[in-house]
DNA sequence: CTCAAAGACTACAATGATGT
DNA sequence: ACATCATTGTAGTCTTTGAG
């Protein structure tokens, strides 16, 4: 059988701009976004570039209908809306933003893009959202004008962060509807919303697998898998951690055809790792928790073991091979 | 129903960051 | 230094939508 090389993954999602935005904002603005229970977004980290790949193969991993990373029958993390709040630190609420409840009218949508510059031409969604966010706003603006902002910013990290989509610049305005009553935002459950765009975000990418696809686009906020696996290691009993965490390592290096390391070796790493991140466990958004350095050295440990790259593709290889069988 | 415009996706080039 | 990978920007195409 020809070797089939695993579909290079491009993505439309950048924590970075988010950050460089979100750090001109003074405590008033601050303030704004805590009040639409968009606080966690304040926390992101700065992230200059993300690991596609392994975006790529968690995403390969999960099973869409269980909501779960599956690495074999007995291995399974499980993954619910709770944990987008935990990780993000988004509203959670019992509305559903794409049920009845987030019905919006066309004039809504209408008065909403002309309000914040969206209808001019050559000025995109996220665009014209991110210099509404530059702004002046302080107590003394009027409250259509802080309403706005908020608005602005919801608009913004969802098309930047939350659920990011295949064209530059542009966001979705499916959650439109639960944007329109702005004291209703928190509310929805936002958390759902970024959950089922990033299962419908993983169909896509399996779609591509089979299809023997050159290229793939990422969509959806597959930067939470990455860390909803760390969630796993951080947030769970001691014994429960360790026993997660050997099982990722152990069944990846399984996949790969690299040698497993020993459970002693795993049991020490992540302890070590915990020494490290032990002093933050409660610490809530996780995300806070994860910065450039540490996530990078998580993903070595967790799925590279000093192989680099050729694991990844020797992994979607045999992902590919199974998906067809 | 038809057709044009807006929306959504793919491919690719250029640039920047990172690791060897 | 060089290669590789992620990000950003652009062009072209396919799809959906809605006005007439």
């Amino acid at each position: 059988m020809e070797e089939q090389a695993p579909p290079v993954p491009t993505s439309r999602i950048s924590v970075r701009k988010a950050v460089e935005v979100i750090q001109t904002f003074d405590d008033y603005k601050r303030w704004l976004v805590t009040e639409i229970g968009f606080g966690g977004m304040l926390k992101l980290p700065m992230l200059q570039k993300l690991n596609l790949k392994f975006s790529a193969w968690t995403m390969s991993k999960v099973c869409v209908e269980r909501r779960a990373i599956v690495l074999s029958e007995t291995k399974v993390l499980k993954f619910f809306a709770e944990d987008i709040h935990k990780v993000f630190g988004i509203p959670c609420g019992h509305r559903n933003v794409k049920g009845r409840d987030g019905f919006i009218k066309p004039e809504a949508v209408t008065f909403i893009k002309r309000t914040l510059g969206m209808d001019r031409t050559g000025v995109h969604s996220l665009r014209a959202a991110e210099e509404f966010l530059m702004r002046d706003i302080s107590e003394a603006s009027s409250k259509i004008e802080k309403d706005c902002f908020q608005i602005a910013f919801v608009i913004f990290v969802m098309g930047h962060v939350l659920a990011p989509r295949t064209k530059y610049d542009y966001g979705t305005i499916d959650y439109w509807g639960a944007l329109a009553n702005m004291e209703n935002i928190t509310q929805y459950n936002w958390c759902e919303f970024v959950l089922e765009f990033l299962l419908e975000a993983v169909r896509r990418l399996k779609n591509d697998m089979m299809a023997n696809n050159h290229s793939t686009n990422l969509v959806g906020c597959h930067l939470f898998l990455q860390v909803c696996k760390h969630v796993f290691f951080s947030t769970h009993p001691p014994v429960h951690r360790n026993l997660s965490f050997a099982f990722m390592v152990h069944a990846h290096s399984h996949a790969c055809s690299v040698k497993p390391l020993s459970l002693f070796q795993i049991f020490f790493l992540d302890n070590v790792d915990l020494g490290i991140f032990n002093k933050k466990h409660n610490v809530l958004p996780r995300i806070s928790d994860f910065d450039q350095n540490s996530r990078k050295n998580m993903i070595t440990i967790a799925t590279d073991i000093g192989k680099g790259p050729t694991s990844y593709v020797k992994c979607m290889v045999n992902i590919a091979a199974q998906m067809t069988t």
